[in-house]
DNA sequence: ACCTGAACACCGTTCAAGT
DNA sequence: ACCTGAACACCGTTCAAGT
């Protein structure tokens, strides 16, 4: 478990405690939203059900965070903290934004309700920023300017979440496509989506989608970089 | 306004409508939440807000469907019907697919719950299916093998789905990046942020971004086929 | 200093009663 | 055939009272 970040100013050292004794902690909040998260990642939490869980008036949550928003963006920063990036020393651009582009899909496919809080919520954190800022690094190094740098980092971006986005969508939601869904389609595109269908209920098939969608991306930076260098020149 | 699909069946014509006459219909309950979903994007609707708005008690709209999330389909069904796109005749496989990606882009622009429905409660309808089957069309028409086919269209779509679902996130909560949040950064990243954040800031930023992502995928695809062409000849 | 219960304004949904 | 109100089990949040 991470520690927790942006906790209260601890309490004045020297001063005698008065007043009732605490039943919680911002920390076993937060330990405890994670918790239901990682039990069930599909629903999203409620201050009532976090209470019932710690055995404290939901009320009682109110002394260690504002309102749910900003639990939830502890939390979410919390989570980011957890984040992980292991990297050869000397590595190239394509293995920085490999490293990064594998650890953001398992860090999401642990805690999926994570991308909801980055997506949906508007708590795009700092954390998130500070971590995926390898991506910008790798760019900047290989000669990329300042004016073209921005494009590509934010395709990247959106490329890899895009990825893990429709990864966890389809998961959480997949047998979609019916037999009465195709019997209704015409002919060309019957065939199409039935292998279409076909090739998602492989087994392994997250991880080899996975893994083409960043073959693309790094090809298209390579087009990219080609050509800014061959213009430095 | 689109037809509203997958209607009750009809009265049996004939009958002398006995009982209470109706105060709405399904059409004018799916109209609702559509203009409520057009006046305030961001949030999700009601059934109770979808009541005061037409004047009826809550209850009634049970008479029409059988709960909140088929009648979200129905909307997700119904507002999908309205994705048009205007394609030449006999335009290749970047020009279908620039097309799409655009009709997509403005599709999803002008209804940016219709995101949510289809990515995030698992109503990946088929009518999306069958108007995103022009890339498949594209894709098999120049040439990609079916094992090679399903992997490529699924790209495309992660990737322009992405690159929407970026923008729309990015618009819906922008002052993301504050002074302090710099402040706070090491000098390497700062710079390289600082750099991001005026970059999106800029006006007719969101189109440009676009245009690029479609043009790296479109250079990704180019790859693709390419190979796939040489190793059939 | 922290916890609690009552209260308010919301949800989706079931059921029985009305027209 | 359709509508309604009461009721249930939920929400997040404010406020005043307790320890």
């Amino acid at each position: 478990m991470a520690d927790v970040v942006s906790l209260k100013p601890a309490r004045k050292s020297g001063a005698r405690s008065p007043g009732r004794p605490p039943k919680t902690s911002r920390q076993e909040i937060v330990a405890c939203v994670v918790a239901i998260l990682e039990k069930n990642p599909q629903q999203s939490v409620s201050i009532t059900q976090i209470a019932r869980e710690i055995g404290i008036a939901p009320m009682a949550i109110y002394n260690y965070f504002a309102n749910r928003d900003e639990l939830l963006q502890t939390v979410t920063q919390n989570l980011m903290e957890e984040f992980r990036l292991e990297l050869a020393e000397g590595a190239d651009w394509r293995a920085k934004i490999t490293a990064w582009a594998h650890a953001t899909h398992r860090h999401f496919r642990r805690y999926p309700h994570l991308i909801h809080l980055l997506t949906w919520e508007g708590h795009t954190s700092v954390a998130w920023l500070k971590h995926s800022a390898i991506v910008t690094e790798a760019l900047a190094d290989v000669g990329l300017a300042p004016r073209e740098l921005a494009p590509a980092v934010l395709w990247v971006w959106s490329s890899i979440m895009g990825a893990v986005n429709s990864e966890l969508s389809w998961a959480s939601s997949h047998p979609t496509l019916s037999d009465e869904d195709l019997a209704r389609m015409e002919e060309p595109l019957r065939g199409h989506m039935r292998a279409l269908r076909d090739f998602t209920a492989g087994g392994g098939h997250f991880d080899s989608a996975f893994q083409y969608n960043l073959e693309r991306t790094l090809d298209g930076l390579a087009g990219v970089i080609a050509k800014a260098q061959s213009k430095a020149v």
